[in-house]
DNA sequence: CTAGGGTTAG
């Protein structure tokens, strides 16, 4: 609502600037990785621990020798993601310093941070900002604001976001913005599952556009992800009445959305998903195009739903007698299927297998294994991999191995293991992410631990992360009934400080993480 | 992060 309010007089603002500064379109920049900064990190902790930065500042860059350079204010933003109230007070701090030039990147990192937390009118308020101070716009700047607005539910805004942001991109007309970024827009709307809004400005906008196999594509997509297959099929028969040839893409994209529209435990409900697979298949042929390891890995996922590990090798025969190698995903998708059914010793032959072919097993591999220990309870044969592991003989553990043994520790009650492994991950560097935290606080109030529950509690917020609803119900509930009113008054206190709630609308705030 | 497949968690 704010956007739209605002929105008028702000382009109105952003028309009179553009006689006065011309700003060249920069390239596809996207927002940097989090990388290590010793740095970075003193300064985020330093913002997140004092209640009015402010004043801390600058003595405490001085008493540490840090100066500030655009990588340490980038890096610290990403530091500064679930606090966009303190990353907001860094950037009116920063904009002070002399000498100290705010780049786009800062700028569009601070824009995703408001927006993440629905601050839409601060971010339009600095997109004006930086034409005030010759900061360009670029793409990714608009492209940040319009996913966080459909991530939110605000398509319409999103859409006009869009159909007005070549006014702030210079030197391009509009048809070339719709051109050239409009794939963006679709593909968003579909991912978000806005697929009914995607065919709807796709059906308005189409003169201006290049029809061509990839939009529809993002359609056909878009229209699976709902699980509407007839909607499906229907552009894909629209692409071909357009004299469109379709290409492996297209048709995985098909056949990914028959394969997983259903659930498969009725068994005749297997058998129909596999025969209109085959159907797709065969069509696929009949053009001449040739599936290709993705075709064949879709299918395997399904044989992994179905738990049919024999289909499962089966196919895994046929690509090979095909010629088509099988890749990592196809490998772990079989790899998968074997553990759940139990069958870790075959599964360990096919991932030797998988290595005399050259494909290196990741982590998420191994944790197929360790998902099935923590099934049979097995924490012998976990700890053996793992140690393995860690050895460094094989790759090291990413942050879901850990969460799936603390998992799998902390329901056994092996409390003194879980702990040891805890440090061991924070010193491996992989972790604790949300989850991580989470399992933990929970495994500790099933024990009714409710002091060092809170402990790590206490410690996520320190650290920026944002707990779930249902661990602070839990704490909560915890506390009240173990009569610990003041352990709860302080836990209170402190998130008052970082301003959290956990109100109905801040469920809103649960953003899908990005797609990488 | 201008179209597609697998792996994690509550």
């Amino acid at each position: 609502m704010l956007v739209r309010l605002g929105f008028r007089s702000l382009l109105f603002t952003k028309l009179h600037i553009r006689f006065f500064c011309s700003s060249q379109l920069h390239p596809m920049a996207s927002l940097p990785e989090l990388e290590p900064s010793n740095d970075a990190d003193l300064i985020s902790q330093l913002l997140l621990q004092h209640h009015n930065p402010f004043h801390s500042m600058e003595s405490s860059l001085q008493l540490h020798g840090i100066s500030l350079t655009p990588f340490l204010i980038h890096q610290t933003f990403l530091r500064l993601k679930h606090s966009s109230k303190i990353a907001l007070s860094f950037f009116h701090y920063s904009l002070n310093c002399p000498h100290l030039h705010l780049d786009t990147t800062a700028f569009n990192l601070l824009i995703d941070n408001l927006c993440k937390v629905r601050q839409f009118d601060v971010a339009w308020q600095l997109i004006i900002q930086m034409d005030q101070k010759s900061v360009k716009t670029n793409f990714t700047t608009f492209y940040l604001l319009i996913r966080r607005l459909i991530s939110a539910g605000l398509t319409r805004q999103a859409i006009r976001t869009f159909s007005e942001m070549h006014v702030f991109l210079d030197e391009q007309s509009e048809d070339q913005v719709w051109k050239d970024y409009f794939y963006y827009l679709l593909d968003t709307l579909c991912k978000y599952g806005y697929v009914k809004v995607a065919t709807e400005v796709f059906n308005k906008e189409k003169w201006r556009l290049e029809l061509n196999c990839k939009l529809y594509t993002i359609l056909i997509y878009g229209w699976c992800k709902v699980k509407n297959i007839e909607m499906a099929r229907r552009f894909f028969g629209e692409l071909l009445d357009k004299g469109i040839d379709p290409n492996v893409v297209s048709y995985n994209v098909l056949l990914n959305g028959i394969c997983r529209r259903a659930s498969l435990h009725p068994n005749g409900r297997f058998d129909k998903v596999i025969r209109d697979a085959e159907k797709v298949f065969d069509e696929m042929c009949e053009r001449g195009v040739e599936p290709d390891v993705t075709s064949y890995s879709i299918l395997l996922h399904v044989y992994t739903r179905a738990h049919k590990p024999e289909l499962s090798l089966e196919k895994l025969r046929i690509m090979r007698r095909k010629g088509i190698c099988p890749n990592i995903v196809t490998y772990t998708s079989v790899i998968k299927c074997l553990c759940s059914c139990g069958r870790i010793e075959d599964a360990e032959l096919l991932l030797e297998q998988m290595v005399s072919n050259g494909v290196t097993p990741t982590s998420a591999t191994y944790n197929c294994f360790f998902k099935e220990f923590k099934g049979r309870k097995d924490v012998d044969g976990a700890l053996r991999l793992y140690g393995k592991m860690m050895q460094g003989s094989l790759c090291s553990p990413s942050v879901s191995t850990f969460n799936i043994l603390l998992g799998m520790l902390l329901k056994l009650g092996r409390i003194g293991l879980a702990r040891d492994i805890w440090d061991d991950m924070k010193d491996s560097g992989a972790g604790p992410d949300l989850d991580s935290y989470t399992l933990l606080i929970h495994g500790f109030c099933e024990k009714q631990k409710w002091k060092t529950a809170c402990e790590f509690f206490m410690e996520m917020i320190e650290k920026g992360f944002l707990p779930q609803k249902v661990t602070f119900e839990t704490l909560y509930r915890g506390l009240i009934q173990a009569n610990m009113l003041r352990t709860w008054r302080r836990l209170k206190k402190r998130l008052d400080e970082e301003s959290i709630t956990f109100g109905s609308e801040f469920e809103t705030y649960h953003l899908k993480p990005y797609r990488r």
